[in-house]
DNA sequence: CGCTCCCTTGACGACTTTCAATGATCGTGG
DNA sequence: CCACGATCATTGAAAGTCGTCAAGGGAGCG
């Protein structure tokens, strides 16, 4: 398949420290690593066997599922990038949140049996398809842990939202994009991002232009750095420092 | 108990219509349905073994558990409320959910095995202790209804933090409580605010002076109507429209 | 009665949104 | 290979909203 083909030298050309060896990842074909990062050891294994060969690819701005529609299975992504979008309210939906590799979609949703979200894949994007029905005994310990890890960085964009400025909410959105590329073991403070400026934005609670200015308040700073989507983070710990004190 | 006998009275002068029989909860001496709404049948049954007796009771004011202490257990709320607040970052804190019967604590912290947020009773209260020990096999499956539903839960506020005006951030606040009593076979349109309006405010992303700017629109144009804390919701289906359009 | 705590209201300043225009980037087709 | 158009990002100025500071009012409690 080409899309694999392409992702598969993505992975490997931006990896740069040798990956933890606990045991391949079948349904994964070219590397381990791919599947959830909380999902380890048996539990993992046992991931394997429920997911093996359910693979479902997307080309950029194709729709994985769409708010209404009946939800049977959670997906994981395996490499791309996607993002969810809520268009329940008036004008042009807001995105609730995006997901990288090692993250589950329809985590939220398995108490309402429908999608509340319509979810778009941002780049060429692999995923595993799991049935809800499998999510029993074996791997309910560890989907509590994701949930709840989850929740717990919904707690923590509420604060975002709340308390700051533009400039420090850009900060902040830029390096959990770093600290996610770090537990996938990628460079955290050079890289492209996969979704158009706008998307963050809304993600953000702000509109385009307030993000633009944040962004060029960091760059006359020199904390960042940008060409087109490669972001480049020239100083963190002083991006770090923005989120506390101002 | 002196607290377990004045709410008693209390649940009792305030419920409106007979509850659902489905077996009584030994865990909670004097009504069902004091335990999380989401459970029934057997996996109530098997949650009422594990809880029996493990009662704790806080007068208003008193700290159920305190940010960074180890977590060893979960808290489902019987009566009364407490509020959720973050002390991360500079300031007083900022109110992250409020809970009341039904609700679960601590859903978000079973991941990181200490309490990310300090809880408050706001009055009076008893609850649950349940050790995350217990949380296994028979009650999973419901937990992570629960917990799904949280985050559905937070995504929704979400939506509410980024677009709209004060007014209409109050207008919504005040539906979701009237939502919850209805849960509770409570009246939906009038009740107390157990807590301080200022936590309202924080918990809703602003301050104190714009909640109260944003309540006395609504109360001109004869939506509500308040004294003291005693809130009346003069119009819930006018109040339902400003959350869509304006 | 007077205290404290909390809510309300007003005026001003800071920040974000809005509207509008310009500029950059990329893909397409000549 | 260049030119064009489309999409997206930047920048400016005006308007609106919220935060801040300050003063006043009301309810509850000793």
């Amino acid at each position: 398949m080409a899309i694999a083909e392409l992702l598969k030298e993505t992975v490997a050309s931006e990896k740069t420290q040798s990956l933890p060896q606990h045991g391949r990842c079948h349904a994964c074909a070219f590397k381990p690593r791919c599947l959830p990062a909380a999902l380890d050891g048996e539990a993992l294994t046992a991931f394997e066997e429920i997911v093996t060969r359910q693979a479902r690819l997307l080309k950029a701005g194709q729709v994985l599922v769409r708010q209404g529609e009946r939800m049977c299975d959670v997906y994981a992504v395996r490499v791309g990038s996607l993002k969810a979008v809520d268009n329940s309210t008036a004008g042009e939906g807001r995105v609730m949140s995006f997901h990288f590799p090692g993250s589950i979609i329809g985590l939220a949703n398995l108490e309402y049996k429908e999608w509340t979200q319509t979810v778009v894949a941002l780049e060429d994007t692999a995923l595993c398809r799991i049935p809800v029905t499998a999510l029993s005994a074996a791997v309910q310990h560890q989907l509590i842990r994701l949930i709840s890890q989850s929740l717990q960085r919904e707690y923590a964009r509420h604060l975002l939202l709340a308390n700051k400025g533009s400039a420090v909410k850009v900060a902040t959105f830029l390096l959990e994009i770093g600290a996610n590329r770090e537990l996938r073991n990628l460079v955290a403070a050079r890289f492209t991002l996969p979704m158009p400026q706008f998307d963050v934005a809304n993600y953000l609670g702000m509109r385009n232009e307030s993000f633009s200015r944040g962004f060029t308040a960091l760059k006359h700073r020199g904390l960042v750095e940008r060409r087109s989507n490669q972001i480049h983070l020239l100083d963190i710990p002083a991006l770090r420092e923005l989120q506390t004190s101002p």
